[in-house]
DNA sequence: GCGGCTACCTACATGAATGTAAGTTAGAGC
DNA sequence: GCTCTAACTTACATTCATGTAGGTAGCCGC
């Protein structure tokens, strides 16, 4: 109402990005919407809505709704795997303590809605999706079993049992944990202060 | 085609159950959609063809399509805290080892599909539905420290470490601990083993 | 300035899920 | 056998997510 000088239509006021940046744009806000509402919120009106864009145009972009839920998850994928990747990182680095690479895991998991993903993956059944996770599990398994096991197969294995311990649990406090530790009248840190106390007993 | 007698019209054949029944029948089905193929697949369409019933008739009985999810979430979690019930009954009876305890306290978990139906309650954020678990997870800690630990503040502490750690890991494993299995070469039975091995070092 | 590429838009079509209205018929009780 | 309840049905209407068609307009290179 301000400047409109024309009385017929105001001015569009139409902004244009770079495809790039629009892709980024959208699967970020779709990230947010899964996060804070779950997969059922995660539609094209609803995240176009919350960029001021059609949802046409997001099928522009990104093909499909699928198409775009699948940058979604590759995008979070992504992210998740650089964060394992930064752990093994610090951890051959010699600075690795086992609560210092428990912290990271738990941070990966959770922060950015990884492990919010992982299971809607898991129940949707799309799990090809979950398939780039692969090799940084692995990788981390290398360089765990690099600090701190003995040498042979039995030392491998207490490794990715160890790995298996602080997934699953990293995974499980990230989807279910709140309720869980106010059921039990347990503070925020409880899971990763249960697996710091006892992974250190895997590796030796 | 075999017994047309009249051209006209095929005798309808329609059976008439009792309202309770129906109701169960519906639930069931649900379930096993849910197990088999995610929460999307569970719409009055495909309930009521597996059932041979219109979708009109499941409104009928269940109110609406909130009605029959929210019956569906109240059978599973009244089977998961019957079962946790039953595991604190063994406990309490003398006869429950930790791996006993284990076992059942998985296979509540798994069977029926309760982990993968509290994720996805958890994911929707309809947390209420999760209430109902809470007294029975209270009460396992209950008999977990009657049977095991010794007095004090800091015993009944451990047991409810024990218990979260018990319980995420079961979740965990029921939802993504195949894909983890699999990526990290271990078996079926991995994740339970671990939890049997380390649980009584919470306890004593 | 201006032409073209394409990021955007509006408008419409489609299909699926849910819900409503108005019947039909099965079976229980008299 | 008759009647009445309610478990069923068919035949709508509605809403929403997705997808398509074609036009509009911002920016880059000339």
């Amino acid at each position: 109402m301000s400047s409109g000088v024309k009385t017929k239509k105001t001015a569009p006021k139409r902004r244009r990005r770079g495809p790039e940046e629009a892709r980024r744009e959208a699967v970020a806000t779709a990230r947010a919407l899964l996060i804070a509402s779950g997969p059922k919120a995660v539609t094209l009106k609803a995240v176009g809505a919350k960029i001021g864009v059609t949802h046409a145009n997001l099928i522009h972009h990104f093909g499909s709704a699928a198409g775009l839920q699948s940058a979604l998850m590759g995008s979070m994928v992504r992210d998740l795997t650089d964060a394992l990747a930064a752990a093994v990182t610090n951890l051959r680095s010699d600075e690795g303590a086992p609560r210092a690479l428990v912290d990271e895991v738990f941070e990966a998991v959770d922060v950015g809605g990884a492990g919010r993903l992982a299971a809607w993956i898991a129940l949707s059944g799309d799990l090809e999706h979950l398939e780039p996770i692969r090799a940084a599990v692995q990788d981390l398994v290398e360089a765990v079993h690099e600090k701190f096991a003995e040498e042979g197969e039995d030392g491998r294995r207490r490794i990715t049992r160890a790995i298996l311990f602080m997934a699953l649990t990293a995974f499980g406090d990230s989807v279910i944990g709140a309720s869980l530790r106010d059921m039990l009248g347990e503070g925020d840190d409880a899971a990763r202060d249960i697996v710091a106390r006892w992974l250190p007993s895997f590796f030796y």
